[in-house]
Formats: structure tokens, sequence, C-alpha cells
RNA sequence: GCGAUUGUAGCUCAGUGGUAGAGCGCUCGGUUGUGAUCCGAGUUGUCGCGGGUUCAAGUCCCGUCAGUCGCCCCA
């Protein structure tokens, strides 16, 4: 006998059991629901890219990259090393809308559900190997704000129906801080957001601290820089509280109309609980020019974001000269489903999607236990027959086990009727093979 | 990349130098055609891996691998 190899998990790469991955599968069809519905289409990309297209915005993201080579590649053989595992789905987009620009219609909506890669170190909600869910849209020249708007609506929708704990979806426009800090006289503009970004975890009194030590601001300048960082509300106030800053600055004022449009959009579909104007998001993401969105579990706000996204002004410009601005978010699956299970909210019970189980009563009634199977499936139902004639106590044991709710009872002697009986709750009736059944599931 | 922490049965874990354990699960049974509860019986191990100390190591030491949690960054 070999020596058998005990598998072991893989960290980062997480993989389910059915009856968990049947609710995925039950949340990917309501998310694409909704996708489709506002009329955007899919596409799917490989999973690799050109390693010149994946790693074009350079910065932080190429350590995160996997890149393709084969176990037993030839030295001269160099055809896999330019191919890298995409980090994300709008990259891909980006080359994938340049590439195919003439057949594409613009303003062009589409979708992805796809698995990203990202060579990280793994911990809580946070993958190797997980999926997104991202809409975009991008047109030429120009994208009108009123997409802006679409995305977090999209996203709240999203949420709702995915049953899950409350979520606040934060806005923000990148322009206010950016052309606020400009008009203060803050230089590093990226490092500078980059702290202020992190007011909810370390409060103001941390920012002012890091700003300081890390940036060598001044105690005044910390301060002011702190300002717009602070605006954090659910109504239109925010745009008396820039205006009152007497900042001049026209990066600054576009932001801030920009915003008002999108706010006062959502304000009008999003409960106020659920949305918040918060001007210290600014995103990590350098290619961000506009509008950013982040979404959190208002009751665990540092398990981090479970969905985000933004406006870019011009992604596509690696890939082709033309001006293709887009706008777009994340919804990020595989993360919200493992808090999900994690916390015990998900109801984990059929590890079948069959609905009914047919009984074998007996060997002679095996046909009729086929023929009853077949018919319920012609019916419409899912079902599953049983694979012996045994112990009508296995048979229901078997169901109680994989979580069927409904046992179909062919007629244990010819003559007789076809019952249908109620796991849950332990009814058991005549039931006519021709109607099927109403089901409870 | 940096820091901390944990590896014992399928799962959750107990076991601080002297025969490897519990609960749950799983299999079978409790007689005609009915699950969950109950009762009975059975089943489960390279104690992560390698080395060292010791009469004796799951237990102590060193190394290593893996998991987990922070930092960084991000869905």
């Amino acid at each position: 006998m070999s020596k058998i190899y005990k598998p072991k998990q893989i960290s980062g790469y997480p993989e389910y059991l059915p009856e968990e991955r049947l609710i995925e599968l039950e949340w990917l069809d309501k998310i694409r629901n909704i996708f489709e519905s506002y009329g955007f289409c899919s596409i799917e990309t490989p999973a690799v890219e050109e390693l010149e297209v994946i790693s074009a915005k350079g910065g932080d993201a190429d350590k995160e990259i996997y890149t393709l080579t084969r176990l037993q590649a030839d030295e001269k053989d160099q055809s896999d090393a330019r191919l890298a595992l995409h980090f994300d789905q709008t990259v891909p987009f980006a080359r994938y809308t340049a590439q195919h620009f003439n057949d594409l219609v613009f303003p062009f909506k589409r979708y992805q559900m796809q698995k990203v890669w990202r060579g990280e170190r793994p911990q809580k909600g946070r993958f190797r190997e997980f999926r997104q869910c991202d809409i975009d849209v991008i047109n030429i020249d120009n994208l009108p704000i009123s997409f802006d708007a679409e995305m977090p609506l999209i996203m709240h929708e999203i949420y709702q129906a995915l049953n899950l704990p409350p979520v606040q979806i934060k806005i923000s426009n990148r322009k206010i801080l950016f052309g606020y800090l400009t008009a203060i006289g803050i230089t590093d503009i990226q490092s500078t957001t980059r702290i202020l970004d992190k007011i909810d975890k370390i409060g103001a009194d941390g920012v002012k601290t890091a700003l300081m030590e890390e940036l060598n601001l001044s105690d005044d300048m910390a301060e002011q820089s702190l300002k717009l960082a602070k605006v954090k509300v659910s109504d239109l106030s925010f745009i008396e509280t820039v205006k009152s800053l007497n900042i001049e600055n026209d990066l600054m004022m576009e932001g801030l109309e920009e915003l008002e449009y999108v706010a006062k959009r959502l304000l009008k579909d999003i409960p106020v609980e659920n949305l918040m104007i918060d001007l210290s998001m600014v995103r990590g993401l350098d290619y961000y020019t506009g509008t950013v969105i982040e979404a959190v579990f208002i009751d665990d706000p540092l398990f981090g974001a479970v969905g985000s996204g933004g406006r870019y002004n011009d992604l596509a410009a690696s890939y082709i000269n033309k001006k293709l601005p887009g706008v777009g978010v994340s919804i990020g699956v595989s993360r919200i489903f493992a808090w999900m299970l994690d916390k015990d909210l998900l109801e984990t019970s059929r590890k079948s999607p069959a609905e009914i189980l047919v009984i074998v009563p007996s060997e002679e009634m095996q046909d009729t236990a086929y023929d009853a199977a077949k018919n319920l499936r012609k019916l419409g139902h899912k079902v599953e027959l049983f694979h012996s004639a045994s112990k009508i106590k296995k048979q229901l044991s078997y169901a109680e086990k994989k979580g069927i709710p409904y046992i179909w009872f062919p007629p244990f002697k010819e003559g007789q009727d076809h019952e249908v009986k109620n796991m849950a709750t332990g009814e058991q009736k005549i039931a006519d093979i021709n109607q099927g059944l109403e089901l409870d599931t």
C-alpha cells in the first residue's frame, strides 16, 4: 500500500462544502439578476493577462501579482513568461474595451463575476483567490455623472437582496480633498490622504500624530488637513461645511458639485442609515479621479470593505489612443460570504439542491419509483431517486442528512396511492403524480 | 516583507515527563411501511515534520513546515 499524502489546507484559497456552495450560487444568481436589471451585460476575460497589460499601472499592486511558469518549461521557451493572473477585473476590462473598441456600443455597461488572485498575506476576510462581482460603465470622452449615482444604488440593492446585516455605503469625491489639501499647501497629497483615510481606525488624534511624525507636518498644518476628513454626514450639510472653509480651489469646487449631485440622488433611494458622505475617504487605488465609494458592515466596520469602487478619468489610456472615462464598483462576495459563514448567519441545512427524494419502496416497485421521479422532473422539480430498495428508515435518514425537504412515496403495492411527506412538519398525504406539488422551500 | 500566536481522531478540544482521551460525528442494531429524540454495540490517531535532552517525550529544548491574528495594503 502506498503511503498517503495527507492534504493540507492551502491558506488563502477558500473552498466550500456543498451546502455552502448552494448558497453562494444563490447569491451569484441574485447579484447577476440585479446587474442585468440595470442593463449591464456579461463578459468573461481569461484568468491570465499579459504582464505588460496588468502591471501597466505600476506601484504596489505589482508585488501581489502571480506570474505563470510551467514546471517543466524549456529554458528557451519563454511563451508563458509574459503571463500573469489578473488581480482585479477593472484592468482586464479596460484592456478588453480597448481591444474590442470597434465592436462595442458606448456607453459600454458590463458586469464580470470572476475570481481574482493576489499574493497577499491571508487573514480574516482576505484571500489569495477570491471572487468579485464588478460592474463598470465606460464611455468615449465624457461619462455623465448620473452613472456615479447609479453605482451605490446597485450596491445597496444587492446588499438588501442578500439579506446581509446593515451595510453602510460611504461616498466621497477625491477632487474635494485633493483640491483642499493642495490649496492649503500640502505637497505630498498621496501620503497625506493615505493617513487621513485611517481616521476611522486610529481616530482623529492618531491621524494628527501620524501626519506630524511621518510627514513632518506642523501642528497647525495637521489640524488644517484634518478639517475635511472629519466631515461624515448623512445629509447635504457637507456642502455648506466645505463652502464655509473659504478656500479658493477649482478642483475642490468641481468635486463638490459632483458629490452634491450624487448625494442628492442617493438620499432619495438609500435610507440615511445606510448612506454616509465621508470626506476622509479616498481609497487606495490611484486610478480613481472623482467619485469614490466604499461599503462596510455597520456593526463591524474594521473588518474592511465589502464593496468599493469609483470614477476614473482614463483607465484605458495605456491600451488605446482614446479618452475612455469610466465608473464602477466591485462587490466582495468572497469576503462577505466568509464573514457570514464565520458569524453563522447563513442557513446551511441543504446539502443538495434536490427538493424531493423519491423512495424506492421495494425491488418490485423500482420501475414505478423511477417513473415517478421522471414525471416529477418533467413537472419542473429537482428530484433525486434513492439508489436502492433499502429500508425506508435508511432512505428517510438519507433525506434528512442531505436536507431534502420532501419525500415522495410511490405506492408500496400496485393500485395504492402515491404519498408525499413534508420532512419539516412530518405531515404526509396522498398526492397526484401528474400534478406535482406546491413546494414551500 | 515585519510582528505575535497555535498545530493531538472527520470536527471541537482535554491531556505539563510514566499504557493516547472526551464530546460530537460516522456504521450497524432496537422485527411488518417512515427521519429528527431515546437506548445498545462498533469505528476513529505518522500527537504537523526533523533532530536533541532523558531510563522514559504529545508534554522539555532547537530547527522546520503549516494554520491563525495583527501591521502594510486591499474586496
